[in-house]
DNA sequence: ATGCGAGTTGCAAATAATTTGCAGGAAAGG
DNA sequence: CCTTTCCTGCAAATTATTTGCAACTCGCAT
């Protein structure tokens, strides 16, 4: 535990408090706007800037422990990097967003290779459609 | 062909230069941001305002005659409604975007139904990762 | 422990992208 | 031809994100 900030120095980065709850706010949230993310650490660093949120968020994608993803219109979203083992499912009506193992996506994913020589990263973009809740409401 | 302007009367819309420009501008472009159509419409209509573009693109989406996707970073991009029946493939290196038709990812998105009841609209996003061209060249 | 230098932060201002209020202008129908 | 309603242009307002810069502090080397 007490070496656990070792992952920040060996990426190169200094550890800061501001950068440690970062990465903390994404791995809690599991997918997050700047701003959402920028909320979540305020819960226990008040203070903390946004330009420093965004500053930050831009350093750990480079360094590889969070990415982002685009699931909703205008904003990016951003993950832990350990959790990108899941499709998104993007609710059009309702917004929620479902997760899906990566592994539903295999055969589109071959198809696109061999047909293509497309190598897809689904995990980037956001599955967009309707959920079962909203299906079953209309 | 003197009759064709009716398909904008019939939704109820108002037949204006403006707005019959950004629709053959985005006919014409296959997919474009609103500045891309913004540009592709001065070459006939200079003074158009980028106000009006945004204002006819969500009015024409709304009687569906255009549909937007979320295809790079930020921006929207817009397309004829009859263009949809491809899915995007969006390079992350060098930014091209290819087709394929929709076909590709039946399997998938009939797994999504089956297994989750999500009802998946593949054309809304776009597919992310690397393209053949790009892959050779790494 | 102490200090130095580079990486970081906070803040305010700058950008970029999109939206909105409003007054004048122009379609469609009578 | 006239009226009503919709549409356009313009400017200002928003929202999201980026950047310049001075002050600060982390981590290494004393």
């Amino acid at each position: 535990m007490a070496d656990k900030n070792h992952e920040l120095r060996d990426k190169g980065l200094r550890l800061t408090p501001q950068r440690q709850l970062v990465l903390e706010a994404v791995r809690a949230l599991g997918h997050a706007t700047p701003e959402e993310v920028a909320e979540k650490v305020r819960a226990t660093h008040p203070g903390i800037n946004l330009s420093t949120v965004y500053r930050n968020l831009e350093t750990l994608e480079n360094v590889g422990l969070v990415q982002h993803t685009h699931l909703g219109h205008g904003g990016a979203t951003y993950h832990a990097a350990e959790e990108l083992t899941h499709l998104h499912l993007v609710c059009g009506k309702c917004g929620s967003v479902g997760d899906a193992p990566i592994e539903t996506a295999a055969p589109f994913v071959n198809a696109l290779i061999d047909e293509y020589g497309f190598k897809t990263d689904v995990t980037h973009f956001a599955i967009y459609g309707t959920c079962a809740d909203c299906t079953a409401k209309s």
